[in-house]
DNA sequence: TTTAAACATGCATTATATTGCACTTAAATT
DNA sequence: AATTTAAGTGCAATATAATGCATGTTTAAA
């Protein structure tokens, strides 16, 4: 998964959850204009950052072999 | 997963494929500093130096509900 | 179709991670 | 056990990401 793909994710996902990028940022205290690049496939968030919004909408990282 | 985790992954992947640290951080063009401390769940690396490290060990990141 | 809420972006500043280097420690090879 | 190779660490310098703010755009509700 590129980091696109992970925005997107992130994005279907809290649509699907119906919270705004507002909501969420305040939420895992990640700010507002990270999120919004982030979402985007801008930005390039460390794990930390990234397990900290996966957490607070259900997901997780996981590894698997190509 | 958390870094930790990931880390280790990296690190028994890497072991695995019988490379060193040195090889791998060569073949990646990743330094060897942070690619110790990436193994070692120390640093915190971004989703594109992740992905450029899973690659070559033939890893990949998936997302999964939690 | 106006209005309001949500989303996106450029830019400067601040915070954080990467890197190389010198060195130490651990593990493997002979 | 001695030597060589691999792995790990502290530190200073450099590079990169996060953030807030002002502002523009898109979307959705009235």
């Amino acid at each position: 998964m590129t980091k696109y793909e992970i925005g997107k994710s992130i994005k279907d996902r809290r649509k699907f959850l119906k919270i705004t990028q507002k909501e969420l940022s305040d939420i895992v205290e990640v700010g507002l204009r990270s999120l919004v690049d982030i979402e985007n496939g801008k930005g390039n968030p460390t794990i930390e950052q990234l397990n900290k919004i996966l957490d607070a909408l259900g997901l997780k990282i996981n590894l698997d072999i190509k």
